[in-house]
Parts: structure tokens; C-alpha cells; sequence
DNA sequence: TATTAAACGAGACGGTACGTCGCGTCTTCTT
DNA sequence: AAGAAGACGCGACGTACCGTCTCGTTTAATA
């Protein structure tokens, strides 16, 4: 009793996808948007322009694909047992992931989308709500813990922890991220001292 | 004894520099990065490609040069005598900043510069720099008048309160950003609490 | 045993080398060299600009290749059993030929090629040489006759009969050009005498 | 009674009219027309544009003017006191001057002058006439004497001895230019035979 | 001697074409 | 049908010259 669903033709092949989104992250990283070609996603993924086109309509799309990949990590659940750790682990993960190109192309085409692509907004969707959501479990367990009030309003403090993150990485001048790199946590104590205190009221 | 410092040859037309950096902000705001080409500048500003080469050697210079004029006013001085108005100000400018595709196009160059131009760094001192200090002003005012502890390190707050806004404009799904733009005070006040609070001690 | 020998990849459409011959011929004869331009070809042709250039990579070779075609056909076979009618009509064609813009544009060619584009001599080869070959048929064919001495050298009978007749055209003031297509043989007769005698010994 | 036709301002360099025609010779000789700029000439000059366009509006006026310095040498009056050896000088010459790149260049430009610019007919009548007079006389001289009958026309004869060169040169194999310029009788003597034999009826 | 007006260098300027490159679509053959 | 290869129409890229234009400076004749 075969439950057979198949289509005529060709299948596709299912390692693609893999390695166009593989070849994609390459080529973002060698010099970043400028030179982030179709053809030359192709010709690194050693595949033709077609199976790219019958995949992804457009290089943003394939892009946000691409990156979505490397997000979603950052999602893993921390849980430290302590408000002030595990906001520093969660800061220190995403300070990280804004050192990195790849990371930083994901803000990149955030900040695209967020005008010109309203019909991407799954980046929008699936991305920053991941992360909202995973931060929110945080403080959700310090609230059950008597960390800080209950009724505090949970989204503001997630917003600002992110947007310290954020633009700490974008004021840092380019010279500076690969030491940034090494000493996460010192660029990391002070902002999240401030999130920290307007949570629990010192 | 005449201390003539020409140069030979014909000087550049003063106003051709500001009629090419109006019209490159108008292109920009038109449909965006994607079809903002030196072609399209040159022919609205009625202008050949040879004054834009001859000034700018690449798109995101252009632009960086057109948005510095926009942005700078941000920093015009804020001073109402207290820290809560003085911020929630502060972050509405900022706000409507960043709802503005003007504003938000600075920002996304700013992404773009951080990486992958180092040399344009005068982006990063500029614009960066200048927005820092106009808030750090507001933050020492508020030490002089005691509302904060005068050990309380700024620079993190500083960046806390513009991340916050920063990530709010970025988290806004396209679609809301029309009303966002009626409803300031209402998004940026859960933010500015937050950081009040911090800078406080409540 | 299929013997496939295929090309990958998707073939160049057969009919677009004509159609951008005819343009590049067209594009001539409207105004010259001056105003031959690739984007003019292609724009006429209905075509890309890749499309000139994945076949030919300078205008110069266009050209070339759009004239032969038109120079070919002069040489046609000419036989009427008498020298003189053979030169008289081998030289009005050779005439009517000069005093057409595109013939024009092959001798001005010619000239080019001979001292810059040595590797251009396809042109010396294929159409001088077919020229020069179909003059010395008509003189051989007289001396099977008996019409010329059969030791006559005819190189440079040949020579002379083109050169005089290419002198006279270029020796032509422009106004004159249009009287001389409709009284070719007037002006043909002198130079074929001239060359008859010298053939014939009187 | 000074007849003072002087201008008011400073009055033309006398130096820079031949200053100008030498450089734009030896860009032309460089990597000829399609490298031939006025700015290059100018540059070559040491001159300002605005030196070239006060005296010819055009390139290739400027071009025709440089060349005729050198072509009106051609016109040097030869007289041997034969037919044959006179005939023999003279395209001898003409052979020297069309193997020459400047030379060539004035063949050049006379075949575009000849259909594109009418209003640039000074070429022809400078230089074709004073070439056509140059060789009349030659040919009257030989009447005089008795070589040639007196009722033989003589333009015919001279546009088939300029063309036999010209067409020489022309059929010449870009290779064999260089042993032709040391070998100019041996391409010669058959091309003036014919003349001769035509202009004496053996 | 001082004035004056053209010549002159330099180079900015609005254009146009260059030859290249990447887009996204298409057409062919192969798997 | 999927897929590799690559032709195709399109249009922007950044460069090079065009011929015109403004500058400041130079140069002789004139006033």
C-alpha cells in the first residue's frame, strides 16, 4: 500500500538547497553585499542559475533563507537560575552574532526589509520573534522567581536589551570589533547592568 | 603683495554639490536602495555623471554625504528642565527619525559602513558621535540637577536608549509603521520608562 | 551511436546574426562612421548590446563582416567573348559600387584595416583577393582569345584597372557623386581605354 | 602709412599652430584615428584646449590640415627629361608616401571626406588638384617632346597611374609593407608599364 | 604707464558611447 | 520535471572624450 504522492518528472535533488544556501553565506561573507551575485552563488554552489530560480525568486529571499539558518541558534534555551546570568549569556550571545558578518547581514536585510519588502516580513515574523519569544522566557522565569514585579511589562525591557545589543555593536568603530570579539562580557557588564536595575528596580 | 591661493582651471559650480545631494535623497526616498542609481541622480539633478564622479566616487559615499545634512539637525539642544521630558523628546525625534525612510536609510548605511567601509568611518564620527553627545548633555544636566547618582556611567545609557528606539523601529511590522507615525509618545513611552528607571533607581 | 556533437547550453539564435548585419549596414548608411555606434546596431536590430558583442568584439569587425556581404556579389561572372565589354562592365560595377555609401564604407575599411588591424585581414583576403581573382579570369580568358600577348603580366593590369577606377571615385567632388550614378559609362570609358590599350598594345 | 589690419588682445602664439599639427601627426602615427583625441593632442602640444578649438572646430579638419604640411611635398616638380623615369619618380613618391602611416592617414581621410563632409572639399581641391597638376605636367612635358601623342587625353592617365599605386598599396598585405618600403622600383616598375604603354602606344 | 581685450592653461560641465557585468527569463540537451 | 549550460533583452556601472563654458593669468597694442 504505497502512499505514493509523487509528482511526474525529476525529483529535486534534496542536497541543493544545502549547498546553494552554504554558497550563499560564502559568498555574503567574502565581500559582502557588493559583490553577492546570483550567478556567483551558482557557480560556487558548482550548480546552474535555474535550480537557484526555482528555488528563490529574488536575492533577498535567498539571503533571508540563508541566514535564517544561522539565527535560529540563538534561540537555544538559557537558563541559569538567575535573572542577572542569564541575561548576560543571552547579551553575550548576541553581541557575538552581531561581531559576525553573517550575523550582522542578518540586521542588514532586517533593516531592509523593514521598508522596502513588506511582503518578506516572514524575516520579520520568524526571526525576531524567535528571538523576542526566547528572551521573554527569561524573564518570565525571573517574575515566577520574585525577580522582579510581576506586572512589569515584559516587551520594553526585551526591546531595550536587544536595541542596547544592537547599537553598542553599530557605534563600535571597525577597527575595534575584533577586539570587541575577545572581551564580550566587558562590553556587555554595563548594558546589561542598565537593563538589569530597570527590571528589578535595583 | 597679492596672496593669490587659486586653483587653475574652472572652480566647481557651488551649487551643483547641494542640487546632487537634494536629488540623491529624493531618489533614495523614490523606491529605495535598489533603484537608486548615479544615472537617476545625475538626471534628476539635471546634472552630468562627471559632477557626481568628480565629487563622490560611490553610491554610499553619495548617500552617506546626502543624509548627514537630515540627520544633523537630531542633535538640535533638548532642555525642558526635566530628564523624563527631556528623553521622552529626545527618543521621539529619534523615532520619527527612523519611521522616515530618510532616516531609516541612514541607518541602514550606517549597517552597511560598519563592515564593510571602513575608510567611510566619518559616518560613524559624524553622525554617530554627534547624536551620542547631544543625549550624554541631556544625562549631565540631570546629574546637575540631581536626579541621577553622579557616579552613574552614561555612555551605557546613552546607547540603551537609542538601541531601545532603534530595535522598536525594527521589530514595527511594515504594515504599522503609518500608524506608529500618528502614535509616538504612545511607543516610546514604555522605552523611555525603562530607561528612566535605570538612570534613576526608580 | 549517436554521434552528438552538441554544444551545452542554450544555442544562439540563428536569425540574430542577420538581423544585426542589416541594423549595422542600416546604421551605416544613415550617417556614416561617425554615428556608427554598437548601441545604435543593437537598438535598431531589436537586441541587447551582449548580443553584438558575444559575436563580434569591436565595431570595426561588425562592420567588416556586415560588408562582405554586400561585396561579394560583385564577383559575379562576367563574360561577354570581348575584353573591352568585359572591363567596361566589371569596372561600371566596380564604379557603381564606389559611389554607394556602403561600398564606400568597405574601401574606407580597407584602408583602416591595412595599417591598424592586421589581424582584421580577413578582409584583404576574402574580398580583395575575390575581386583581384575575378578581373584575372576576364583577362585570361583573352588571352586564350588571342586578344593580349600571352606573356602579359596581368597583376598589374588588374591593379590598374581597380586603382583607376577607385582614383576617379575618390577624385569625384562629393556634389558630383549623384550626376555620376546615372552616366556611369562616361566615366567608366577613359579608364578602360587606358587600361585596354595597355592590355592589347593598341 | 603703416597698413596696420591688427586686432586689439594679445595676439596669436605663431608657435603653436605648427605645434599643434606636428602633435596631432604623431598621435595619429601612435595607435592611429581611434586614438586620435583632441585632448591627447593637446596634451601631446602642451597646450590647452581652448588653443585647438580656436583654430579648427573639428578633428578632422585638424587632421586634414596636419596632413597636408606633409603631402604638398609630393607636388615637388620632377623632371628627367623622360617619360618613363619621370613617371617612375613620381610614383615612386607616391608609393614612399602611401606606405607611410601619415600618408596613409591622408588617403584616410580623404575617402571619409568624400561622402560625410562636403563642407571639408578644401582636401580635395588642395590636395588631389595639386597632385593631378603635379603629374599633368609631367605628361605635357612628354608631349612636348614628342613621347606621347598630343591628342591623348590626359586625366585618364593620371588618375590610372595615382590609382595603380594607391591600389597597390592598398592590396599590400599589412606583413609586406616593411620589405616593400626598401624594395619601392621592384613594386613600381610594373604599374608604370602599363601607364606608359598606354600613354605611348608601346 | 596703465588700460584693455584677446589668447591661453586649466579644468568643470552636460552629454553620449564605450565595453563589462549582473539581472531574471528563455531555450536547448541531458539525467 | 529537474537540472546544467548559456543565450538573450535590459539597464547600470565607471571611464573617456566630446565640444562648451568659466576661471585666472599673460601679452601686445592702444590710450
Amino acid at each position: 500500500m504505497k502512499q505514493s504522492t509523487t509528482v511526474p518528472g525529476r525529483p529535486r535533488d534534496p542536497d541543493l538547497s544545502g549547498r546553494i544556501l552554504t554558497a550563499a553565506l560564502e559568498e555574503y561573507a567574502r565581500t559582502g553585499w557588493g559583490s553577492f551575485t546570483m550567478q556567483g552563488v551558482a557557480k560556487r554552489a558548482g550548480v546552474g542559475k535555474s535550480a537557484l530560480y526555482l528555488r528563490w525568486s529574488t536575492k533577498e529571499q535567498l539571503l533571508v533563507d540563508s541566514i535564517e539558518a544561522v539565527s535560529l541558534p540563538l534561540t537555544a534555551d538559557i537558563d541559569t537560575g538567575h535573572l542577572r546570568s542569564d541575561l548576560t549569556e543571552t547579551a553575550s550571545g548576541l553581541f557575538r552574532y552581531f561581531l559576525d558578518p553573517i550575523g550582522w547581514a542578518s540586521l542588514r536585510i532586517a533593516v531592509d526589509v523593514a521598508v522596502e519588502f513588506a511582503e518578506l516580513d516572514p524575516f520579520q515574523e520568524r526571526i525576531v520573534e524567535a528571538l523576542r519569544e526566547a528572551v521573554t522566557v527569561i524573564f518570565t522565569r525571573a517574575i515566577d522567581r520574585g525577580e522582579i514585579p510581576s506586572d512589569r511589562p515584559l516587551r520594553p525591557l526585551v526591546e531595550v536589551l536587544f536595541g542596547a545589543i544592537l547599537m553598542h555593536a553599530l557605534a563600535l568603530p571597525p577597527a575595534e570589533r575584533a577586539e570587541a570579539m575577545t572581551n564580550v562580557e566587558t562590553h556587555v557588564a554595563p548594558l546589561v547592568d542598565v537593563v538589569y536595575r530597570a527590571a528589578t528596580g535595583d
